[in-house]
DNA sequence: ATTGGTTGCTTAAACATTTAAGCAATTTGT
DNA sequence: ACAAATTGCTTAAATGTTTAAGCAACCAAT
């Protein structure tokens, strides 16, 4: 303990807490400041300072435990070792968990993350990703929405490591890790269509974002197969979650025949379920239901929901690769990489078709 | 226009980008750098700088979209305009939504929010909080588990501006915002006895952290106040999920007596859910179930369940509120605000004793 | 006609580091 | 014995700002 154990005068406290420099490191074994600097960089070796001066500086540095600034680095090397993490909402379950798991994967090898919301708002994305520049970080991973896609090749264009992931922006050639939600949701059609419901209809957003659109064809694809018609709800996301129940809510009041519904996201999934609760509907009695994206509302729900569960280690994991990558590796390589992951069909009983009565079309309680 | 009117050779894009710094604009302008500088700094006036070069300084600025480096300027101002946010756990929900509240009221005030999870590990907490400081961070907003005194107290005395929330570290004395948990469980649990039931339960983690002692407190208080004998499991949180439930599991059948359980915190309560499950006891049938915290999952499961629901938007007000005030107020006022909120009973179907065979205790509808 | 006060800007130090270039002293090669 | 190469370190420029201090030029007042 270093505290004095009687109190004494009111010290002023911040003058304990005296920084130390590279300065006084140098001053007080009598170098110079560079040795110690290369020293602290690992070039002793290349600059030929001395086995035995470096270990004397290495010891005396660990002893007052001196830490350099990063900001002074910074500014000298141009690397902050941060890296700019952009989602859509980081309350959200998904973009939550994939920041946690990307955090810990990045601190792991050295680099720090810096996270926002873009809330699918293109003039707030613009203004997140320009104070990303100006924060200087090393990197970007981004779910962003359409509408970024000139400022978004700018960076990819200047040279700065860029991985797309989650969605991809039409027309813009940069790395990316996305998950092949088109089959994803093409099986998970052709699960409700093998359970035996006739009138599946797909809840989505009213938005051009990549993944919704190849989630969408994947259902779409199914159906055609069969020879059914589309039956599609397109909510907006500007707008308050009440409303968006209710949207849903009158969506299925206005389509009695549909039988199944599937939803494009976990939280029109979970709007999907107070919908339905206040109309009164069973799952799966009166209506299947499959939800992308896993949580443990869907898990625990009663009766628990089939789901497309995303690989979100393996996002993360693939995310925060290709960034190293790119940031470590020596020089652009001049190649793509674009990852694209399976999802998985978590079958529950939400999707599968009691066994009842006869064709138990349109029951009513 | 610098750039030659024919484009030449292939060009490297990244010149394209040639950063623009201070020293473009003072020499286009033909003044010197400390001229523009002021006048970015809005002390143009204070410095005398006439009003028609002020002006011509703002317009070229804008005109060619000059941005200061900040890295440099944080240099030399020593303020970063970055509030370090550390929380349990970024992919809880609870903390989750603090943090993108908190993160929207702080960018609309001009800060930056860097956040990190502890994981409740003291070690990696006291790396986290070390890295905050190398960054710079202005101020910290910090949910941390006990272990870190000396660090926090290190921090406030230093005069870095520090806020706890959601639980407060003994023994140091800083600003913080906390809910008050005893009130909420205390209320929670009186109201479970009102309902009737009477071996009501607690499953808390086996920690010191002040806000799950305050809600033990309330917990035992009205039994207490009832004469009744508490009955808690505390579970270990460095173990898997599953392992949780089973130590729920196991709790739950070591007291068949119990026909009421509330948790400590919102996982423990999803944990709890999963545990009942298992068991095949019905909520509220044949146990009665309140969780601290609200989310989708309490409020949609079937039956909806009772939750002490904490003021997430005042919470997040507060913490920035609190910070800022002590980042901007004019020096250290020596005062700590300690701010206390009140959680709110939501009180649904899964604490609501059916009427069946049996004197329903204590004044039914 | 000198002093004193403004006005309107500039000079230069400071922030804390990295790293290319340089320079004695020593070792090696012929 | 002398040139060349190597060793082991240092000097100083560079990174891009902010801001205290300074300095001409002009004006007002004695």
């Amino acid at each position: 303990m270093k505290e004095p154990l009687v109190p004494g005068p009111p010290q002023n406290r911040s003058e304990l807490k005296k920084k130390i420099l590279i300065h006084d490191i140098a001053r007080h074994l009598d170098v110079s400041i560079a040795t110690v600097s290369l020293v602290l960089n690992g070039k002793a070796k290349e600059k030929r300072i001395s086995d035995a001066l470096a270990e004397r500086v290495l010891k005396y540095v660990a002893e007052v435990g001196y830490k350099p600034n990063q900001l002074a680095k910074s500014l000298r090397t141009g690397k902050t070792h941060v890296i700019g993490l952009m989602v859509e909402d980081i309350a959200n379950a998904f973009f939550a968990k994939i920041a946690a798991l990307i955090e810990k994967k990045a601190l792991a090898r050295g680099y720090r993350i810096i996270y926002c919301s873009t809330n699918n708002d293109v003039a707030q994305t613009r203004d997140l990703l320009a104070m990303f520049q100006e924060r200087h970080v090393d990197g970007y991973a981004l779910a962003v929405p359409p509408g970024v896609e000139a400022e978004v090749r700018a960076l990819v264009q200047g040279g700065k490591p860029v991985v797309l992931f989650d969605r991809l922006l039409p027309d813009v050639l940069a790395d990316a890790v996305v998950v092949d939600g088109l089959t994803g949701m093409y099986e998970a059609t052709r699960h409700l269509l093998a359970q035996g419901f006739s009138s599946i209809a797909l809840v989505t957003l009213h938005s051009a974002q990549t993944q919704l659109l190849a989630r969408w064809r994947g259902y779409g694809r199914a159906l055609h197969e069969h020879g059914l018609p589309e039956l599609v709800e397109e909510v907006s996301f500007q707008q308050e979650p009440e409303q968006i129940v209710q949207d849903i809510e009158n969506f299925l009041r206005a389509n009695p025949q549909c039988d199944a519904v599937l939803f494009a996201t976990n939280y029109l999934g979970a709007h999907g379920l107070e919908a339905l609760n206040r109309l009164g509907r069973r799952i799966p009695e009166h209506m299947g239901f499959i939800s992308f994206d896993d949580s443990d509302l869907f898990r625990l729900y009663y009766p628990p929901i089939t789901v497309v569960a995303q690989p979100m280690e393996l996002i993360a994991e693939s995310v925060i690769n290709t960034l190293l990558a790119a940031l470590e590796g020596s020089g652009p390589p001049g190649r793509v990489t674009q990852t694209q992951l399976a999802p998985q069909l978590l079958v529950r009983q939400s999707s599968i078709r009691p066994v009842g009565p006869g064709p138990p079309r349109e029951g009513g309680p």
